[in-house]
This record gives C-alpha cells, sequence and structure tokens, in this order.
DNA sequence: GTAAAAACTTTACACGCGTAAAATTTCCAG
DNA sequence: CTGGAAATTTTACGCGTGTAAAGTTTTTAC
C-alpha cells in the first residue's frame, strides 16, 4: 500500500480506472455503485490510500455528513460515559462525530453553536446548560439545524427531548426509603444548574405528599457545577451547627451525595442502612463513580444506554426523512433502583 | 444585525464596501489591514452577521487554524480536566480546537489520527495511550503533522514531551510516607495501561533502596481502564484472604487508590494517619475526586496547569517556527505532596 | 436474442475562497 | 505640495470535489 501520492480524486480515478464521477459517487455512498465497480474502487484503494479531501467536498453538500454532540460539562463523567455511547453511535451509523463542551459557561455555549452552524452538520445532539442557556440563540440554532435535546429539556426547543423520568425515578427511591427507614429530606443546591433538579424537587414533594409525609428540602447556597464541592463544604457546616443529626437525605443527583458523604465521614457521622447509623444518604443518576463511595451510595440508574441510543435514533429519523417532524416528541425514560450501603 | 442573508464574500464585500481580497485578508488576520478598513468591515459584519465558509477557506490554506487535541480516555476527569485547560489556550491563541477521545482503545487511537490528518490541522496535542498505541502509526503521523505529545510518552516521537517528573514526584511521597509512618508498598496493576506507571514503580525502588527499606510491589490482575474496579476487587481480595492487614500502600495512581479506599471500607479497615488505623493509603495525581474519598485521599498532584501550558506553548512554538526544532525536548514538571487524611 | 434498465463515461460548470500580479488609490513624511 | 511607500482594488486563476446532462456501455429480464 502506499505506492505513491495521490493529489486528487481524478489522479485515483485515473489509476483505479474508474471515471472520477463514479468514485465519486462511491465515495458518497458505496453501496450506489456496481459490485464490481466497487471491488475495483476498493482495490485501488487498498494499493495507493487515497482519502477524498474534506473540505473540498463538504463545500458543496448542503448537508455534511457530521454530528455535533454538545454537553454542558466533560469533566462530568456521567457526560463523557453519555457521549463515548453517542460517538460510537454516530461512527456505526457512517458519520463523524464532533464532541464539544459547554465547560459550564453559557458563553461557550453559544461560541459553540455558532461554530458549529457553520460547520453545517447534518444533525446536532444537544444536552443544553438549562437554565444558564440562552434561550433564544438555541431557538434560533435549532431552526437552522436539525436538533435533537437530551438529558435537559428547554420547553419547545429541537425536534425532540430524550430524558430520564424523574417523575417516576425520584418516586422509586423515595418511596424506597420510606419503606425501609425515615422519610428522606431532599438535599439541594438553592439555585440549581439543570432544569432536572427543579423536576426532581417537585416530585419530591409530590411523592411525600402521596405517602402522607411532611417534605422538608435543604436547599443550599451555591451554583455553578461543582457539585462535590458544594455538597461537601455546605454537608459540613449543616453537621457542624447541628442542623443535619440524623435521618435520611435524599440528594438531587450522585454528585451532591458524593460530597455530602465525604462531610459525614469527616465529621464522624455513620452513614449507611444498617441500624447502628442515624444517617442514611441517597443519590439520583448512578453516577460512574457511586459504587466506590464509602459507603457505597444508593441511587436511581439513569437508563444512559437507552438514552443515548434513543436521542441518536431520533436524530437520524429525522435527519433521513428530511423534513422536521410534525410534533415534538418527549422520550422519557425510566430509572431503576440500585440499592447499596448508603441507604 | 442580521438583516439579510449573506451568500459569500464577494456579496460581503460588497455589501461593506471593501473589496473582496481585502476582506480575505481581514479574516486571515485583522490586523493586516488598515484600521479604517478594518473598522468599515467589522461594522459590516455586526449588521449582517457574515461567516466565511469554514470548507471553501481550508481547501487551500495549506495549514489550517485547527488544532487537534488527543486523550486516551475523557470519561477520566483527569483528561476531561486538562483538555479543558487546553482548549482555553488554543481559542485564546486564536485556533479552533478539536477533541477526541481513544475511549481506550487502540484502533480508536488510529482511526482519530487517520481523520486528524485529513484535517490537516496546524498542530495536534497528543496524549497516547501509551503501551497500547501503534508506534508505527503515531510515528508516521507526526512526521505528517507537528504534534507534541504531553501526559504519556513515547520515545523519541513527536517535537516535544511534556509530562510529570515522576521521579521526583514519587520521591516526595515515598519520603513523606517513610517519615512518617511504615514504609509503603507499592500496588499497581500487573499490565498496566499507562507507560508512566513503568516509571513511577522505578522510581519507588529506588527511593525505597536508597533510604534504605526493603521494596514491595503489589501486582495485581486487571487490564483497561476501569481503575476503580480494579482497585476495589482486586484490594477487597487481598484484605479478605489476608494478605494485607496493616502498613502503608501507595497506588499507581488516584483512581487506584479510590477503588482500594473503597474496598478497605467495604472490609472495615480503617483507612487514615490516625495512630487507631492499621492501614495508609496513598495515591497519585490529585485526581478531582481526591478530595472527597473517605477518608480523604493523600496523593502528589501533577501540575495539570503547568502540563496543559507548556505543551500549547510549544506547540504553537513550533507552528510559528515552521521548522521542526532540532531536538526533541523533554519537560517535566514537579509534583506537589498533597497531604489529606488517608495517609 | 433482444429490448429496456441500469450503470458508467464524458463533458462541463459550480462552489467559495486563497492568492498572485498589476494598476490604482491612500497615506505620510519632508 | 510632492514623492514614495503602503494599502487597496481589479483581474484572473487555482483548489478538489459535487453534480447535472448527454452519450455509451453493461447488465438484467423476458
Amino acid at each position: 500500500m502506499g505506492e505513491r501520492k495521490i493529489r486528487n480524486m481524478e489522479e485515483f480515478a485515473a489509476l483505479s480506472g474508474i471515471s472520477r464521477p463514479t468514485v465519486s459517487k462511491y465515495f458518497n455512498d458505496p453501496d450506489s455503485v456496481r459490485k464490481s465497480t466497487r471491488a475495483r474502487i476498493e482495490a485501488a484503494l487498498a494499493r495507493y490510500e487515497y482519502r477524498p479531501n474534506i473540505y473540498a467536498m463538504n463545500q458543496n453538500r448542503r448537508l455534511t455528513k457530521t454530528v455535533g454532540i454538545v454537553v454542558p460539562y466533560l469533566a462530568d463523567p456521567f457526560f463523557a460515559e453519555i457521549a463515548r455511547n453517542i460517538e460510537r453511535m454516530i461512527i456505526d451509523a457512517g458519520f463523524s462525530p464532533i464532541l464539544f463542551s459547554a465547560h459550564g459557561a453559557p458563553s461557550f455555549e453559544v461560541e459553540i453553536l455558532d461554530t458549529l452552524r457553520s460547520l453545517k452538520p447534518a444533525g446536532v445532539l444537544l444536552a443544553p446548560l438549562g437554565r444558564a442557556s440562552d434561550r433564544a440563540v438555541v431557538e434560533k440554532f435549532c431552526a437552522d439545524v436539525p436538533t435533537v435535546l437530551f438529558d435537559s429539556n428547554i420547553a419547545d426547543l429541537g425536534e425532540a427531548f430524550i430524558g430520564s423520568d424523574n417523575d417516576q425515578s425520584i418516586a422509586l427511591i423515595v418511596e424506597y426509603l420510606c419503606r425501609s427507614g425515615t422519610p428522606p429530606r431532599f438535599f439541594e443546591m438553592a439555585t440549581p444548574t439543570n432544569p432536572n433538579a427543579n423536576r426532581r424537587r417537585a416530585a419530591y414533594l409530590r411523592v411525600m405528599a402521596a405517602l402522607g409525609h411532611t417534605p422538608h428540602c435543604i436547599k443550599v447556597p451555591g451554583s455553578g457545577w461543582d457539585f462535590e464541592e458544594i455538597g461537601f463544604r455546605e454537608g459540613l457546616r449543616l453537621f457542624q451547627d447541628g442542623s443535619i443529626t440524623a435521618g435520611t437525605i435524599l440528594c438531587s443527583n450522585d454528585r451532591l451525595a458524593i460530597g455530602l458523604l465525604a462531610a459525614a465521614f469527616e465529621h464522624g457521622l455513620p452513614v449507611g442502612r444498617a441500624d447502628s447509623c442515624p444517617l442514611r444518604i441517597a443519590g439520583h443518576d448512578d453516577h460512574p463513580f457511586a459504587r466506590f463511595t464509602c459507603p457505597s451510595l444508593t441511587t436511581v440508574a439513569q437508563d444512559y444506554a437507552s438514552i443515548a441510543e434513543r436521542s441518536v435514533e431520533t436524530l437520524f429519523a429525522r435527519i433521513e426523512s428530511g423534513a422536521s417532524g410534525a410534533v415534538r416528541a418527549t422520550t422519557l425514560f425510566a430509572g431503576r433502583l440500585v440499592e447499596r450501603a448508603s441507604a
């Protein structure tokens, strides 16, 4: 292979004994040419290892073979994992994924969308920052590029939304916590970064009421994406000033719970489902690290794989149909209770 | 803004009252045109929000304004963090970062390099998989594209290598552990994913000998990137079969330590620097989550920021000089001891 | 074996911008 | 005011591929 350098498709076509338009057709869809032709091209391809110039290719294509993935915060392993799954599926579908992280900053998100627009992607999978997102910008973007939202919803934007069924998952864990011990208090940030937090609080209030318990929300100051830090700092404060001495605490997400567990440990307060433990702590999401907290974290697993899969499927359906779907579908996947040692 | 749609630079140039070649010059370097001209262009830019077609731009530029970033495993927050820092610097330098993760798979790494080559980037910052990397492929890539290696070295490849001074950092923590308690054993995977692991073991052996202690390496089965899982599973096994009951353990990296801490907790073995604790555990890297383990993890902080900064600087120096540097420089940054509760 | 369909070849133009060369205008110093 | 330098305009071509149209060959179906 690599017998000599190929400059362009013209030259490659000559060497493979096929006309350039046919070779061009092959690269846009290998199945669109005769089997024997395809074989000849691929034989030449093996000998000369030529690849079409991406930039020249995309200059004339209205829709690129690129699919954008935008996540709010890549340093959160949750998003890293989901991005990994999505990347794989996009590749398998014959497209090229390109990954962006807003790093928690709305200005970055805007910039990314701007960049992405000029990349003319076939579609975009967007997990927006949520409350912090610039709605007008996202809306305008969705009008130009087929976009599927996932994880975090922005009302009425994009072709569809795929996420977790917070009502179901919170009900699941609240009911579990109630029947296995004291009813939980709800631990969250006062100004939640993510709209899911609001849905979860609402679900908590509803379920507690339905079960005949008095709900109690603990809203701690803090914003941004350093959830563990906030959970730790504020948790420690609450333990130290005696606000929390016992009972059950359901955290809005696992990363807060990880911080809170660390605070409880630091404060010498045993956490766990054993009778000897005054405190129980539970989370939500089944974060990759939730298995390795001390004690291991009881939580509700979000259905990563299904969310990723359905998001990709939905986007490709939209891309292939060519036209925007009549209705904006919202798909929510059920959570699964993960009983571990912490509650 | 956005008074009407602009098709191309020709049209935009007409609307701004400037000739197309000058506008083109402006986009390649805003400072290369007269100040008054620049002002007029930017005024028009504000009114019509035109952006040049990326693909048409890059088709004729031999070197793109793109800089590739390749990390071995993005679900590891360590790499997510360093990628974030690097992205920021690349943007500040007026280039466009594009991020790839090999997801731990050599085949992905090869594919990424292939994709990257056809993107004609100005340069690439590559943290290779290490032992698992296909040396021939990386070598060929480095010959085509200015590449700076970081984090994980591959002998003699790329323009430079920037990483951590494992000799120094391991000496730092081994000395600390020895003077504050029992000499450490070294906990690592039998077939380490990362070449740093080998350097760290060698450093451990050397320092222990220098201090007059008998070194002891604990090599546990396991490969891949699920470090916490391996640390947990194998740690638990060693605790349960009585192989480890007390002493000090230095883990090859923080993620193994996180797993090992969880195993110790599960097994009911108290960990910490207090006299009441039979076991001490330390790590290496100062992983973002190391502050939130129970107990919090004593470790050596890698100088993230400096590694990122120097890598970017080195690459841009290479890009601007145009020619390959005469010598391949290796820059190692010193680690900083982070004393926490676990050792 | 024949006709129709499918695939291919040839030819030609388009895309949007980089960039070179020559002509013109603008700028600045003296 | 003037000369020369600097910046801009005009003109023109090139980059590598998409793609349309018309003509030719190959394949498929009966």
